[in-house]
DNA sequence: CTGGGGAGGGGGCCC
DNA sequence: AGGGCCCCCTCCCCA
C-alpha cells in the first residue's frame, strides 16, 4: 500500500490514469502530492479476503467455539477486534506468543454469534436473527468490536449501564463520555484545528485528570498479558518508550498508512487521554471474562480510525462517520445527530454532509466536469451550476429586483442587490467603521489595510508583560500602547455576549446598538472580571464575535456547515476556551 | 479601493 | 442512498 501511495502520484503527474470510477483525484496545493482514491478498493479487498477465508486460503488463525471451527486471518481479526489486536500485538512486541495463537478457543462466544461476527468482519454487514442478538452483543463485547456492540444495544434498546457494569466500568465510562462530548463533537464538526493540541497537553503529567491519576484497579482476574499492553497500563507519569510508541502505533492504526505518515497526529489521538483510562483486559485465549472497560478501549481505537480519515473507505473497520455519530449520541447522551449520513472525503478528510454529496465533492479533487454547456462548451462539475450557466445563454434571470429593472442569475445576487436599495450596510469595519453591503467586501476591506494587523493573532500577554506571545519579539500588535488601548475599547464595544453571559449568545442583534457607550460599559465590566490580560488579548475574537453578531442575521441556516454562524461561534468558543486554558497553564507554571 | 457579477463549493430539503 | 434543486458563502475578476 505504501508503495502504491508513493508511486501512483508520480504516474498521475504525467499520465492521468482513469480509475475504475472514471475519476482522477487530485489534491492540489499539498507539495504536489496527488491523492487518488480507489473507492472500490476497500470493498474488493474485503471481498477477496472473505473468499480466502471461505476457501481456507492463507488462514493463519482458527477460532473455535464449542467444537465449531472458523478459519480466519489474524490481520483481519486484529483489525476488527480490540481483543485480537492486543493479543497479537503481544506477539509482535514482546515475542511472548511467538508464532502462537494459531488456534483460539472462544467457547464463551456462541458459535452462531462468532459466525456472525466473522461475517461482519469480512463483509461489513452484520446478519443475525433477532433471537441471537444478545449472543452477538456478548461476543462483540468480549472481542472488543464496539460498533457491533453499539448496534446491538441500539436494537435491544439497552444501555451499557443496564448491563450491569461494575463501578470501575461506570467510572471510566463517565470519563470517556465526558471526553467524547468534549472532543468528539469537534471531529463531527470537522473542526480539528486545535483539538489535537489540547489533547496533547492534557496527556502530559501535569494535566492528567483524576480518573487517570487514579486508574481503576486492575481486574482481579489475572491472565497472561500481552506485552504490548503493558505500556498502556503504565502509570501516567511514565510516558511510553519509543518502542512502545511504535508498537502502539502499529496496534492502533490497523495498517492505515496514513497513521505512519502522520505520526504526530496519530500520537495525539492514540496517545491521548483515553489510553490511560483503559484497564486492559488480561487476556489470553480464550478470554474467560469480559474485559473491563472494553467499550472504552474500543471507543478509543475507533477514534483513531475516525480521525485518521478513510472512514468511507475503511475496510478493516467498517465504521462510518454516521455510525460514530450514533455512537457518540448514544454514549454522550442525546447529542444532536448530524443530518444525513456525513461522509469523509478520502482525499482531503473533509466531512461532507448530506446523502449523495460525496461524489459531488470528489469532483472538486478530480477536476472532472461531466456537465458541459451545449452552447459554449464550458464544462461544470455540477449540473445545477450548468443550469445556472445556461441562464446566460437563455437570458433568463429569474431573480428580478422588485425596486428596479435589475435581474439576477443568482438569488444571492438579488439579496445583495436589495441591500443597496434598502441602504442597509450591515457589514461594518470595526476599526474604521466603514460599512459594506456585502460581507465579502468587508472581508476584502479588512484584508486590504491595517485592519489586518489588528485581527491577526493577538499577543498572549498584554503589553504590560513586555511580551507578545508570538515568540518573535516583534510585538507589533501591541507595540503602540495607545493602539492597544484603543483596541480594547473598540473591540470590547462589540464583544459578543457569548463571552459576557457564558455563551448564551443572546446579545442584541445589531452590531451597533443605539447606546454604544452603554454596551461598551457593560462589556468592559464583564471583561474586567476576566482580567486585564484577557481584555487586551482578544482582538481577533472580538472581531470574530463581531462578525457573528453583525454578519449573519440568518441564524440557524446551514446548521452543520463549516461557515454557519453556529460553527463559527463554536470555533470562537474553542479559541476562548483554549486561550484561557493556555493562560491558566502558564499561570500554573 | 470599491461595487457588482459570476463561479465554485457546501449543506438542506425533497423526491 | 443518490440525485436534483435551491440557498448560502466565499473568492475572484472586472470596471
Amino acid at each position: 500500500m505504501d508503495a502504491m501511495r508513493h508511486t501512483l502520484p508520480r504516474l498521475q503527474l504525467t499520465v492521468p490514469m482513469p480509475l475504475k470510477t472514471g475519476k482522477v483525484a487530485m489534491s492540489p496545493g499539498e507539495d504536489g502530492l496527488i491523492g487518488i482514491p480507489f473507492p472500490e478498493h476497500s470493498n474488493e479487498l474485503l471481498s477477496h479476503l472473505n473468499d480466502q477465508r471461505r476457501a481456507g486460503l492463507l488462514c493463519d488463525l482458527t477460532l473455535t467455539s464449542r467444537g465449531a471451527r472458523y478459519p480466519t486471518h489474524r490481520s483481519v481479526m486484529a483489525a476488527v477486534s480490540l481483543y485480537f489486536r492486543r493479543l497479537f500485538g503481544a506477539e509482535e512486541g514482546g515475542g511472548e506468543g511467538g508464532g502462537g495463537f494459531s488456534v483460539c478457543q472462544l467457547d464463551c462466544v456462541a458459535p452462531d454469534a462468532l459466525d456472525a461476527l466473522l461475517e461482519f468482519a469480512y463483509t461489513a454487514t452484520l446478519t443475525i436473527p433477532s433471537s441471537g442478538m444478545r449472543d452477538v452483543l456478548r461476543g462483540a463485547q468480549l472481542l472488543g468490536i464496539q460498533c457491533v456492540a453499539d448496534a446491538c444495544r441500539d436494537i435491544l434498546g439497552e444501555t451499557a449501564e443496564a448491563e450491569g457494569e461494575t463501578a470501575e466500568e461506570q467510572r471510566a465510562q463517565n470519563t470517556a463520555t465526558e471526553r467524547i462530548s468534549q472532543g468528539e463533537s469537534r471531529v463531527m464538526k470537522g473542526s480539528r484545528r486545535k483539538t489535537d493540541k489540547k489533547k496533547v497537553k492534557k496527556v502530559g503529567p501535569h494535566h492528567i485528570n483524576s480518573s487517570v491519576l487514579n486508574p481503576p484497579p486492575a481486574s482481579p482476574i489475572s491472565h497472561p498479558s500481552p506485552a504490548s499492553d503493558s505500556f498502556r497500563s503504565l502509570p501516567s507519569t511514565q510516558p511510553p518508550s519509543p518502542e512502545q510508541e511504535d508498537l502502539h502505533h502499529k496496534s492502533g492504526q490497523n495498517g492505515d498508512p496514513r497513521g505512519i505518515r502522520e505520526p504526530g497526529r496519530r500520537a495525539t489521538l492514540n496517545g491521548g487521554l483515553l489510553h490511560w483510562l483503559h484497564e486492559r483486559p488480561r487476556i489470553a485465549h480464550p478470554p474467560p471474562v469480559p474485559p473491563l472497560n472494553d467499550k472504552l478501549s474500543e471507543d478509543d481505537d475507533m477514534e483513531g480510525f475516525g480521525d485518521d480519515g478513510m472512514l468511507m473507505g475503511s475496510t478493516s473497520m467498517p465504521t462510518s462517520v454516521a455510525e460514530r455519530g450514533a455512537a457518540v449520541s448514544a454514549v454522550g447522551g442525546g447529542r444532536k445527530r448530524k443530518s444525513q449520513t456525513p461522509q469523509q472525503c478520502p482525499v482531503c478528510q473533509k466531512i461532507i454532509h448530506g446523502a449523495g454529496k460525496l461524489p459531488r465533492h470528489m469532483r472538486t479533487h478530480t477536476g472532472e466536469k461531466p456537465f458541459q454547456c451545449s452552447a459554449c462548451g464550458v464544462r461544470f462539475t455540477r449540473n445545477d451550476k450548468l443550469k445556472i450557466h445556461m441562464r446566460k445563454h437563455t437570458g433568463e434571470r429569474p431573480y428580478p429586483c422588485p425596486h428596479c429593472p435589475a435581474r439576477f442569475l443568482h438569488s444571492y445576487d438579488l439579496k445583495n442587490h436589495l441591500s443597496l436599495h434598502s441602504g442597509a450596510r450591515p457589514f461594518e469595519c470595526p476599526l474604521c467603521h466603514k460599512a459594506f453591503a456585502r460581507e465579502d467586501h468587508l472581508q476584502r476591506h479588512r484584508k486590504g489595510h491595517s485592519c489586518l494587523e489588528l485581527r491577526t493573532r493577538r499577543p498572549r500577554r498584554g503589553p504590560e508583560h513586555g511580551e507578545d506571545g508570538r515568540g518573535d519579539g516583534s510585538g507589533r500588535e501591541q507595540s503602540n500602547p495607545l493602539e492597544a488601548l484603543s483596541l480594547q475599547a473598540h473591540s470590547s464595544a462589540f464583544l459578543p455576549h457569548t463571552v459576557l453571559d457564558g455563551g448564551s449568545g443572546s446579545g442584541p442583534p445589531l452590531m451597533f446598538p443605539a447606546d454604544v457607550e452603554r454596551e461598551r460599559s457593560f462589556a468592559l465590566q464583564a471583561l474586567a472580571q476576566l482580567g486585564p490580560r484577557r481584555l487586551a488579548g482578544y482582538p481577533e475574537l472580538f472581531l470574530r464575535g463581531l462578525e457573528l453578531r453583525g454578519g449573519r442575521e440568518a441564524e440557524g441556516e446551514d446548521p452543520g456547515g463549516t461557515h454557519s454562524p453556529a460553527s463559527q461561534r463554536d470555533r470562537w468558543a474553542d479559541d476562548v476556551e483554549e486561550e484561557i486554558g493556555e493562560e491558566e497553564a502558564e499561570e500554573e507554571e
